[in-house]
RNA sequence: GCGCCCGUAGCUCAGCUGGAUAGAGCAGCUGACUUCUAAUCAGCAGGUCGCAGGUUCGAAUCCUGCCGGGCGUACCA
């Protein structure tokens, strides 16, 4: 706030300037060392070429004018020609007061033209719960989306489901082998876990009892009600024939192939509703679920298809169409409709995409995982073909989480059945340490994370550093109230009296926190939020220790209480960023 | 072979989109609780930022080439 506010001033006076001046890389930042003010401006060394003149005479000209700013107490020249300045103490206490009326609406700011974001991730095959191998793209991606909602972007997230394929196909034959009594031969590409097992009982116990094999029912309309409440019956918001409206307990007689296809339907959406209850525990709640087989109910691929064909991209070669995807920098052309006529994925996927330009989002960003790094020239360079702008989607890649046990890696197989459920690790280690874990790290880089560790040193997180000191805040501010000093009181008080060094150096990294978040959204890094908090936690912990807030001097310690409730906001907007829970006590 | 990502302290990682003397945590060592929560703080020690060039007033950061690690290279999804 104050960064900003004292760029524009400085930049305005420099714009003023007679001489010819190129702006797009003089900046104002923080300075890292005290000693060298709060505010560093570099413009003096970024005009000495263009000006041919020396850095430091150049900053001494331009010092003398930067001196009228009510904000500015001093200003000085170091090192190759920085100039730095120091903030006047009444900037930082009307930030403080900006702060306080803000509340959690402070490091956020609305858009000046409306904008809609579209995040898709996870994006799981919907054949098991969801693994702890996709909540790293969960946080992110969900991190991501509030950091956009923060300065003022529109963001949906979005779960791209994979009901298409086979795979569904051969979970439902590994839930029938259960059903069956576990007879004969495991199905070939069947799922294994107990998962698996679960789900079949729950379907012989419910689902299954509102079915009838033999002659096909003639009442098609009873049959289609409960193809409808096959959703509802998996949430179980609603009894089991609510919604289907027959008369109750009268189980709809079907024929074997329809008995499995209904049980498909079922098996799915008991998937789905599995994975979204994973994924909310978690703190990520998906705005949409969009299924893929919705592509090929309606036209979606065939428009496509036309679409790619129009561009001229497209050729037949041994029976099949293939995309032409050299042309974008692929490595190899890519089928989109194999010799047997059946669309690829890549087609498929192509569609999807087609959907969300003509859903009227400003710009979509992919999160995937590292295996698909190789979709991400091709898929670019489809939605060229298509006449999408260049720049409207955008394809990030997590770097997947390496598993350690035992010091170990685990390797992680679904079929196996042996895999950590998401689940599994918001059980053990919390879903506030792991989503602050998992968006600590920057997106692209490889992570271990060991299962022992973080399961047996939890306390040692430091999602508890930050945690605690927001703790540490509340306690100081309950203290107060029991010495004495009326709740709130605090919020009337002469800022003023906040001058003394580590008052105002708490303020200055408080400024930062909007800056922070703007350029964690903007640079797609959201472990920025997570840094700077343990920053601030790490400047609230030394304050604490040698600042004794509450004394006698109630000027004084109103002054400082209303600097903790402004650090106690921060840090819950901050950890409000991340989901994390903000505790009052710990 | 080709393509993408990564390489910073013994370990796990930051490093504010090119700035001043490269920082935390853990592990090791020394101190601080009759004082607002010691899940904390103050301090010591620990570095050829993989290597070599280049661009720049200035490089961990940008470019090139090597070395090392991971992943990918289907008419699968």
């Amino acid at each position: 706030m104050i960064r900003q506010q004292v760029e524009e001033f400085l930049f305005q006076v420099l714009r003023a300037r007679p001489e010819e001046t190129d702006l797009s890389s003089v900046s104002v930042d923080s300075t890292r060392d005290p000693a060298h003010g709060d505010l560093a401006l570099n413009a003096a060394m970024v005009f000495a070429k263009q000006w041919k003149r020396p850095p430091r005479e150049i900053a001494e000209e331009l010092a003398a004018s930067f001196r009228t700013s009510p904000l500015i107490a001093a200003v000085e020249i170091a090192g190759p020609g920085f100039i730095n300045f120091r903030i006047a103490p009444a900037a930082y206490q009307e930030l403080l007061r900006e702060i306080l009326a803000q509340g959690p609406a402070f490091g956020t700011r609305t858009a000046k033209e409306p904008r809609r974001e579209q995040i898709e991730f996870v994006s799981a095959n919907p054949t098991g719960p969801v693994n702890v191998v996709s909540a790293r793209a969960a946080a992110v991606g969900d991190t991501l989306a509030r950091l956009f909602e923060a300065i003022g972007i529109e963001a949906e997230r979005e779960f791209y489901v994979n009901d298409h394929g086979n795979q569904v196909d051969h979970l439902l034959d590994s839930v029938l082998y259960y059903l069956n009594g576990e007879k004969g031969e495991f199905p070939e590409n069947g799922y294994r876990g107990d998962y698996v097992s679960e789900i079949a009982a729950e379907a012989r116990s419910g689902f299954l009892a509102l079915l009838v094999e033999g002659e096909e029912d003639p009442d098609t309309a009873r049959l289609a009600a409960l193809r409808e409440a096959i959703p509802a019956l998996v949430a179980g918001d609603s009894g089991p024939w609510e919604g289907a409206s027959p008369e109750a307990g009268s189980a709809v007689s079907v024929t074997a192939a329809t008995r499995r296809g209904l049980l498909r339907q079922w098996v799915l959406e008991r998937m789905l509703a599995w994975q979204r209850n994973d994924l909310e525990a978690f703190g990520v709640r998906f705005q949409s679920w969009f299924r893929e087989s919705s592509l090929h109910a309606g036209s979606d691929i065939d428009d496509t298809y036309a679409g790619l064909e129009k561009s001229g991209d497209v050729f037949e070669n041994d029976g099949a169409h293939w995309f032409r995807s050299t042309k974008y920098g692929d490595e190899a052309d890519r089928v989109l409709v194999r010799s047997n006529g059946q669309p690829t994925y890549f087609l498929a996927d192509i569609a999807y995409h087609r959907t969300k330009a003509e859903r009227k989002y400003d710009h979509a960003i992919d999160i995937l995982g590292p295996d698909h790094h190789g979709h991400i020239a091709r898929m670019l360079g489809a939605m060229r073909a298509l006449g999408c702008p260049d720049e409207w989607l955008e394809i990030m890649i997590v770097q997947q989480v390496n598993l350690l046990k035992d010091g170990k890696p685990v390797k992680m197989s679904k079929r196996a059945g042996d895999f950590i459920a998401l689940r599994e690790l918001i059980d053990e280690v919390g879903t506030d340490a792991a989503r602050f874990f998992f968006v600590m790290l920057k997106p692209n880089t490889h992570l271990n994370f060991d299962l022992d560790l973080a399961k047996s040193r939890s306390l040692e997180n430091p999602v508890y550093y930050v945690q605690y000191a927001h703790a540490r805040v509340c306690s100081v501010l309950r203290h107060a109230e029991a010495a004495g000093i009326e709740p709130g009181a605090h919020r009337k008080a002469d800022l003023a009296f906040l001058t003394e060094t580590d008052d105002l150096s708490l303020l200055k990294n408080l400024d930062r926190y909007p800056d922070t978040v703007e350029a964690a959204a903007l640079t797609r890094e959201p472990q920025r939020i997570p840094t700077y908090l343990k920053e601030l936690a790490s400047e609230f912990h030394g304050y604490y220790h040698k600042v004794k807030v509450v004394t006698d001097d109630r000027p004084l310690t109103l002054a400082r209480l209303a600097l903790l409730e402004g650090t106690r906001t921060v840090l819950q907007n901050g950890l409000a960023l991340l989901a994390v829970d903000a505790p009052d006590a710990m």
